[in-house]
DNA sequence: CCCTGATTCGC
DNA sequence: GCGAATCAGG
């Protein structure tokens, strides 16, 4: 296999949507997690945040050259994202605006099965979790796996229900963000590494 | 042991 | 440019 611009492009978004490098390498198939690493790098992108840095190359500008108006240089904007025109079908790919995603999930009414205890949860684990169901496998009973996230998701009478099914984190039976919601310690835990 | 990304280096 | 091997970490 070989990366044509198809692969690369789908390689690009996984990546900025946070998944991990084999599970790309996984959707992508015919690459090892690697090879999907060493491609990141070298398209300069391992850095996962929407924006680059720019490490201000600026010149030292020794003599601010006072004299001559000079052009309305003024400050690179930065074009930063461009709009990207929306995929016909596919899902919908948001960028992971945190900001957005607070909205009460876990209405009062539904099924959630492993309700936490507790009523507060993290609002990061919350919103975090909101974001990971848009990305989810939607697995059915019987292809969960000891690797795949049992959070059900939906109302099980309906047919809109499905488990997560993204990777487990380890011998949990959730993936990161619903581990998160699924065991609250017993006092809230600040820490934020990263 | 499962996983993660980062780096190296022969190809 | 590519990616397996390796490294360093959780």
């Amino acid at each position: 296999m070989s990366w044509t611009d198809e692969r690369v492009e789908t390689l690009k978004r996984m990546w900025n949507e946070g998944q991990s490098a084999s599970q790309i390498a996984k959707e992508l198939g015919g690459v090892t997690r690697n090879a999907v690493i060493g491609k990141v790098h070298r398209l300069g992108l391992s850095n996962r945040t929407g924006v680059a840095p720019q490490p201000a190359p600026a010149a030292p500008q020794a003599a601010p050259a006072p004299a001559q108006p000079a052009a309305p240089a003024a400050a690179r904007p930065e074009p930063a994202a461009a709009p990207e025109a929306a995929k016909p079908a596919e899902e919908d790919d948001s960028p992971i605006p945190m900001s957005a995603a607070r909205r009460a999930i876990i209405p009062a009414g539904q099924p959630l099965p492993p309700q936490p205890s507790a009523n507060e949860i993290s609002p990061e684990a919350l919103a975090k979790v909101s974001e990971v169901e848009k990305g989810a496998k939607k697995l059915t009973l019987m292809e969960l796996t000891e690797k795949t996230c049992k959070w059900p998701v939906g109302d099980p009478a309906t047919d809109n229900f499905w488990f997560c099914g993204l990777p487990t984190q380890s011998g949990k039976p959730y993936c990161e963000a619903h581990v998160g919601v699924a065991f609250q310690p017993m006092s809230s835990r600040r820490d934020r590494r990263r």
